[in-house]
DNA sequence: ATGAAAGCGCTAACAA
DNA sequence: TTGTTAGCGCTTTCAT
């Protein structure tokens, strides 16, 4: 029942198992004739290495470890799914988590994979750590923290200002003619909604008018949306310019104004953050924020898988601000 | 440099290694006092135990695999999560890894994890394979294939029947009233692809109906529909009723054919596969194919973790049917 | 309650 | 080109 071993084809191929290592990991260093014979000994038993045995005795894993606060969002998943391919095309595997954005829960993550012993752990929407950052700073492995910039990056931070993204995304609505902005938000303290959040304010208090807000859950980011719009309308708010944290709770709210019979943008005006595959083909078309999200994953990769990571990391810069752009669309013209 | 051991940790705590490894393990088998100072010292020197040693130690892991087809798509995505979160909540790490419907590449991902000797694994959206298949059974890995019924499930088969969903939706859109439906895919021969078009196909010909199908590709899911949508004005189809085998070319068509002048339903009625988060905000809404996504994962990871897998497995039911609903919204009056 | 010895399956280093 | 020896870091079994 138990998985046959080295020993087992060595057996089979009248070999040494040291010899059956090398010839399934340095083919060249061994006898066409005996590989041959280790090859079809490997298929006769149906051998297949065990990796953790493996990694111990080489001291090197094949494994790259991601945290990631929720495979709800899109945006995670597909920073995860440009990591993954990057990943998989220099035959390394992914292991994933999600925090759930409750810190403990990250701590936890952190330890396990680290545990792992992986190549290299990327954090998309680094988590609070208090003693998780001391542990992977510690432990020698590269991590790459992405998704926002952070203050003191453990390795490489690869990310962009959210705040500033919204900042620039209000003071536009603002310079369109939009007075009395709200910004909506799903859960007010998530990660990235506070920094969203602050930018917004930003570009408020600059134009002297104040930084409202809104923030409401439901069954899915689109139902949130949709309490959102029909709270604003239900408390009859003085509202032009509703600036979501997310695509799909500016999707919603269009869906939900459009029933109650308000006209986007004509009475208000509906922005996004995310650049979600529907946000071109609603109708109107979403005003929103784009972001590099698989871009990121991707260079994540590029840098975990890295044989230099230690001096590139001490000769170039530590975080790489990625950007973002504004996609102006008909929800709010900008 | 390296990473404490146990031996450094025992060494601090002036206690044998042993003694370290029960006090992390079973606590209860260890002096108060001495688990104080095991407790000091773990700390202390920031240790971590190696899971690999301890996997190959102990012969038992703490892992799931999961092959999917790929990450692009919602719905196994919506598994994935499913599945993590059940695991998470146990304890149980998630490797994941995409095939992107390549036989070789599923080959290559079983063999990868099944040298991780996980505690279960999941393969969403069964591929081809050819000698995996042989290696997964003799295993003795805890297999689930789910996503759609397969003929003869390695270990546990969760799924639903696409071609039963699709034959039904086609017969309930024939019934309404509609003579020249359109099956469109945006991969001809992907995986459940062609199950839904066959499903389509036995639905037109108990009706007398030619099986008309259309593929197109693009950069999305949307825009592949839209170019759909685009092709079948333009190449002036007789066409009153467009079943997309999924919901975001159902979304690009219906968001083109507006954009050309065609009403939806009037003259033409569209559907789709998989109710996703937008299929309900949409203007009008998106008739399509509910399916339980997440809970598969759910149920997947529940059966994995099952102490009792291999009776259960004997006794119980190799396939587990979840069936599937029809959600008929304006798009396509039922 | 604690420890000593052995070994999990593999690979690095050193022979031959 | 092939084999021998030792040991990776941990847990098991068997003492004490």
């Amino acid at each position: 029942m138990s998985n046959p071993t080295l020993k087992d084809v060595a057996r089979v191929a009248g070999v040494s198992p040291i010899t059956v290592s090398r010839a399934l990991r340095v083919p060249d260093a061994v006898a066409p004739s005996t590989r041959a014979r280790v090859d079809a000994a490997v298929r006769e038993t149906g051998y297949v290495p065990d990796a953790a045995a493996a990694q111990l005795a080489s001291g090197t894993g094949n494994l790259f470890g991601v945290v990631v606060p929720t495979l709800e969002a899109p945006y995670f998943v597909d920073g995860l799914r440009g990591l993954a391919d990057t990943a998989e095309a220099h035959g390394v595997s992914v292991t994933v988590g999600q925090t759930s954005y409750i810190e403990a829960r990250a701590e936890a993550l952190v330890r396990a994979m680290l545990g792992a012993r992986p190549r290299g752990i990327a954090m998309f929407g680094p988590e609070p750590l208090p003693l998780g950052r001391g542990l992977l700073a510690r432990s020698g492995i590269p991590v790459v923290e992405a998704w926002e910039l952070v203050e003191d990056p453990i390795g490489l931070n690869i990310g962009f200002s959210h705040a500033a993204a919204m900042r620039e995304l209000t003071e536009r609505l603002i310079a369109s003619g939009r007075r009395r902005p709200v910004f909506a938000a799903r859960y007010a303290a998530h990660g990235r909604a506070v920094q969203r959040r602050s930018g917004f304010a930003e570009a408020t208090a600059a134009a002297g008018l104040p930084a409202r807000s809104i923030d409401r859950d439901g069954a899915s980011g689109f139902e949130a949306g949709a309490a959102i719009a029909a709270a604003i309308v239900a408390d009859r708010q003085e509202c032009d310019a509703l600036i979501c944290a997310a695509d799909n709770l500016a999707a919603g709210a269009i869906a939900e104004f459009a029933r109650l019979g308000l006209r986007v943008p004509g009475d208000i005006a509906v922005a996004g953050f995310g650049d979600l595959d529907f946000a071109g083909i609603l109708e109107p078309g979403l005003t929103t924020v784009r972001v590099p999200n698989r871009e990121m994953g991707r260079m994540a990769a590029a840098f975990l898988l890295d044989p230099d990571w230690r001096r590139r990391l001490a000769d170039g810069p530590r975080a790489i601000d990625v950007g973002y752009s504004i996609v102006a669309r008909g929800s709010a013209p900008l």
